[in-house]
DNA sequence: GAAGGGTGTCTACCGTGATAGACTAAATAT
DNA sequence: ATATTTAGTCTATCACGGTAGACACCCTTC
């Protein structure tokens, strides 16, 4: 559970891998340097602490991922809504929308994620 | 807008403030000791931080919020959608739900809020 | 008017996330 | 075999969040 917690420089670094996994850490610090400025270094050095805490491998100079981007986002979705909104949905929902409006098909997206949750009754 | 960008620790000590104010700055002292172990002085510090960045006030050793709850809580709802799930809030909520249930009462709560927020149909 | 308690500031230390330079080892090319 | 590139590590700097001790300024009270 823990080990999910990526840091902001960490989740950038992530959405590349995810988005371009499997790929050569070659590629990787070209990406890293065009999108986020890194030199070659920086990006190592991020590669190999996210290696060690299991996050990904990187196997004869190949990246991927272990944990997946669903992983990670289920994760700080629930961190957000237990500390700040009483771990309540409704709550966090309601903070978001406040003073923005919806699409038909945003709302009818909603309302399917929520009657497929729903609790089966008594 | 990013003035509402809390710290673990300044997010607890508000929570305190909302909960508690308006307060002395003596008891504030003595909830801080209480429920987060602070020292006096660590309490004055974020205080002062807190003070400077037009967040709380103390005004003759009464400490009063400035921006409220609901706001800090609406901007990190907003943060988090737009920096995880590309500013979805059903892909956030797709994401927090996966593996949970929701009540009845719940999901009632959601769908109202769903409506109350649809955009007016053309 | 000296002593003591309460209010508040200033400065500083510590841990750590973010970043990168120097360096080594392995592979490839000349 | 030697020069050059490529892969990767180690160490270090910097910024900053989190925390607190030393100190200074009231007020009150004896």
């Amino acid at each position: 559970m823990e080990q999910y917690k990526l840091f902001d420089a960490e989740f950038k670094f992530m959405c590349i891998v995810w988005e371009t996994e499997p790929l050569t850490t070659r590629r990787l610090t070209e990406l890293c340097r065009e999108r986020l400025g890194w030199k070659r270094t920086t990006t190592y050095t991020v590669l190999r602490k996210l290696s060690d805490r299991g996050i990904l491998q990187n196997e004869h100079s190949t990246v991927s991922s272990i944990v997946k981007r669903e992983q990670v986002q289920k994760y700080e979705s629930e961190v957000i809504v237990e500390k700040a909104f009483d771990g309540s949905l409704p709550k966090f929902i309601a903070a978001f929308l406040n003073d923005k409006t919806l699409s038909d098909d945003e709302a009818e997206e909603m309302k399917l994620l929520i009657d497929r949750h729903r609790r089966a009754k008594k």
